[in-house]
DNA sequence: TTGTCGCGGGG
DNA sequence: GTGTACGCGACAA
């Protein structure tokens, strides 16, 4: 492999060394604010200049200009209004343009446009992407200057603040904030709330919200966050102000109020949820601030939920108490009942309020550390690179700047030529039950293939694509190494733990970036279907080379195989089989021993649950596990599926018995048979299509006294005898379960036992599962029977 | 039944 | 000046 060189590191990482950058705020005109921390206490705000460009695929647009056009480095280009410089290679857009003022700039290249005829733009984003590179003036002064943020900085040298907003409901046009509570990761934790300034209605508000935003500037916080930030607490706050008619000066600099960016869906920011009658608002819409990166923890839980897919949601409470960071004595409040609390129990709502921003700030500490990282390397806004897509939001942008920083002219996009896109692999081997198994897979498949076969963009001239996922490789080992080796909880293991997960993220996303025709600059099916071509075939190869070892191979799926072992092997034996098979594959190409495990239930491709040898159950796919679940069919799944990789095949019966018997005689508590539902029609919908088609939770509402209802309320509901829908209250302390019995042992059957099906033969499974507590007179005895491993596929087929 | 759309979050 | 995934439920055809 190559040595590193410094070209390939200033691809990755910049140039220009210039510490503490913590915000930047550029203008059109090429005046640019940088914010830099030079210590704990002292933030400093640089005014400069920078040179506004854009990077052209030809001149003729600028012919106009006459001698006021200069190549750069002429005499006279000193008093040019615009100069040029032509890059090298063969590349489309190859004039790199210049001015003292972008608005001239944009102003001089449009003129050229509308002179040639045919368009009259308005503005420079309105020409085409193979016509012109123009940049959002910060990623300009980025790119042009080699820097980025935030070097020399650690992420808890940054000054953080979290905000909550409680409000009396979701709808901003008629819904008031009556508590905002604030928390930074410098120990402030404070409650502004309507009770303690003795004001009432819109000048209560009018005074939190001027109170809020006096604490911000006071605190003078580098960073403004919270879970669904964007989504809900600066839109909601938005409106409030300008209902209102409070100046809302949350910046650094500039005039008070908060600015818009467009946003893609992706990250669904601002919806009305109002309901009928209300404006519908803008999607897509995001604020920003001069002097302050707003970031939103959803955000930072969804880039990671892409890659683990392990999060039970990403509500904050749910992720709170998944990471272990909600604290013991955590107030808990249903959304729709915060007001009515407030209303009796102040305190608690402020206990509430105050545990929400110190979840928020924990978990942005927990999962933020990846985009602060990537804001290290790429030439955007820390607060773009927090919610943008890795491949269209950050290698692009390196692309762009390490073909600058080359002086090589960049290639046109590559147009569509039709050419299909092809996938992974996904075999399903056998099912059933299996003993002793190990999972192998491959780490980072897809981007080792490019780096083993050099298999990056046809347009890609200076082989940048490659060369990047080559250095994050090797970086990111040496992070991992790094933080290896840090003391745990250190300042030192967070930031490289952290480097390694933001590289993490951009080496896998470099074959999807390949594969994302038309959204990037260099994107190329056919190299990205030559890499999936790869994938196809390592896969069949490690699938062969492991039968040949004398295993059963259960699911093989992408990059990873799950086989089980004979019996008399032990860890060494596994391990060293899989070393075999690994020493058959090319070289970049590391297959891993993964885990070992006692069994394993395959039920269908992506649905098996397994169990560790310390006796741990893991339930994986939807089969096994679901927020649809009522209570009951989770405890059955769990006692039951566990008894079977137990063998215990008494036990899977029993539990199934048990169970059944509890809901028979109402044993079960009505709790336990309750299911989660959201309410998506309002009353004034539901009642429109009632006649037609009636449906469980609005008649739950309707049967419970409640005749009107909000968009998006969640309730909770089960079925009486009788078919009645009953809604179901959690704070109800009396239990009358008068649930539907012959409903709910059905749902027993059909939507839980049958998750276990493929352990047993028909006949076994019969048995089992008998209707009733007596198995049929010709059923064999429960702890004779077997559980069963149905092969479905030869390692032959598998290519 | 099968296909398409839209959601995930926040009070 | 963006752009995602994936699996699911709701709704329409």
């Amino acid at each position: 492999m190559q040595e590193p060189t410094p070209r390939e590191d200033a691809w990755l990482w910049g140039w220009d060394a210039t510490p503490g950058i913590v915000s930047v705020w550029a203008e059109r005109d090429g005046r640019v604010l940088v914010w830099r921390r030079l210590g704990r206490d002292e933030v400093i705000c640089e005014r400069e200049r920078f040179r506004p460009w854009a990077l052209l695929s030809t001149l003729g647009d600028l012919r106009h200009l006459g001698d006021a056009l200069r190549e750069e480095g002429a005499p006279e280009a000193v008093q040019a209004k615009i100069t040029y410089r032509e890059l090298s290679g063969t590349g489309h857009l190859r004039f790199l343009v210049s001015a003292h003022d972008g608005r001239v700039l944009e102003a001089e290249i449009l003129a050229g446009v509308r002179a040639r005829g045919g368009k009259t733009p308005g503005r420079l984003a309105e020409l085409g992407e193979d016509e012109i590179v123009w940049l959002p003036p910060e990623e300009q002064y980025l790119v042009a200057t080699g820097r980025t943020y935030f070097r020399g900085l650690a992420f808890d040298d940054l000054h953080r603040m979290q905000f909550d907003l409680e409000t009396t409901g979701l709808n901003a046009a008629r819904e008031r904030i009556f508590l905002i509570a604030v928390r930074t990761n410098r120990g402030l934790a404070r409650v502004l709330d309507v009770a303690e300034s003795g004001l009432q209605g819109d000048t209560a508000e009018a005074d939190l919200i001027r109170r809020f935003a006096a604490l911000v500037r006071e605190t003078d916080p580098d960073v403004l966050e919270n879970h669904n930030l964007h989504g809900f607490d600066l839109p909601f706050l938005a409106r409030r102000a300008q209902i209102l008619k409070v100046p809302l000066m949350l910046g650094r600099a500039g005039a008070p109020g908060l600015r818009q960016r467009n946003a893609g869906r992706g990250y669904g920011p601002v919806r009305d949820d109002a309901g009928e009658g209300e404006a519908e608002r803008e999607r897509g819409v995001r604020y920003i601030i001069p002097g302050r990166e707003l970031i939103d923890t959803l955000d930072a839980v969804r880039r990671y939920d892409f890659a683990a897919r392990d999060l039970p949601g990403h509500g904050l409470k749910a992720l709170a108490r998944h990471f272990g960071i909600a604290a013991p004595d955590r107030e808990y409040i249903e959304g729709a009942q915060v007001y009515a609390t407030w209303q009796r129990e102040p305190d608690r709502v402020r206990h509430y309020a105050l545990d929400d921003v110190t979840e928020a700030g924990e978990l942005s500490r927990l999962l933020g550390g990846a985009a602060f990282a990537m804001a290290t390397m790429a030439p955007r806004r820390y607060e773009r690179l927090a919610d943008a897509g890795p491949a269209t939001g950050i290698l692009d942008p390196l692309l762009v700047r390490a073909y600058l920083y080359a002086g090589e002219a960049l290639p046109a996009f590559t147009p569509h030529d039709g050419t299909q896109h092809t996938g992974a692999a996904l075999y399903l081997c056998a099912s059933g039950v299996a003993r002793r198994v190990i999972k192998a897979d491959v780490s980072s498949l897809y981007p080792s293939l490019m780096r083993q076969y050099r298999i990056g963009p046809r347009s890609d001239r200076l082989g940048a694509l490659v060369a990047l996922v080559d250095r994050l490789v090797a970086q990111r080992l040496a992070a991992k190494d790094r933080a290896k080796a840090a003391p745990p909880g250190s300042t030192e293991r967070h930031t490289n733990e952290a480097i390694s997960a933001a590289m993490k993220i951009l080496v896998n996303s470099a074959y999807g970036y390949l594969g994302a025709v038309g959204l990037t600059r260099f994107a190329d099916v056919e190299a990205a279907n030559a890499v999936t071509a790869h994938g196809r075939a390592i896969l069949g190869q490690i699938c062969r080379a492991l039968a040949a070892e004398g295993v059963t191979l259960l699911e093989a799926d992408t990059d990873g195989v799950y086989c089980a072992v004979p019996e008399g092997w032990d860890e060494a034996d596994e391990r060293a089989a899989v070393a075999r098979v690994a020493a058959q594959l090319p070289p970049l190409v590391r297959l891993e021993f993964e885990g070992r495990y006692a069994a394993m239930l395959s039920h269908e491709t992506k649905n098996y649950a397994l169990l560790t040898y310390d006796d741990h159950l893991i339930l994986r796919g939807v089969a096994f596990r679901s927020i649809k679940f009522e209570p009951f069919g989770e405890t059955f799944l769990n006692s039951a599926v566990g008894c079977l990789l137990r063998d215990d095949i008494p036990g899977v019966s029993a539990a199934y018995r048990a169970m059944a018997q509890a809901i028979r005689r109402r044993e079960l508590p009505t709790a336990q048979v309750v299911s989660r539902a959201r309410l998506t029609k309002t009353s004034a919908q539901y009642y429109a299509v009632r006649a037609t088609r009636r449906e469980a939770p609005y008649e739950a509402m309707l049967n419970a006294g409640r005749a009107t209802w909000g968009h998006g309320e969640r309730v909770l509901i089960y079925r009486a005898a009788g078919g009645q829908h009953v809604l179901w209250d959690e704070s109800r302390s009396d239990d009358r379960r008068d649930y539907d019995v012959a409903h709910y042992l059905r749902v027993l059957r059909d939507n839980y036992a049958v998750r276990l099906a493929r352990a047993f033969t028909p006949e076994d499974y019969a048995t089992l599962f008998a209707a009733d507590n007596q198995p049929s007179l010709f059923a064999v005895p429960l702890d004779a029977i077997r559980p069963i491993l149905t092969p479905l596929l030869a390692p032959e087929e598998i290519r």
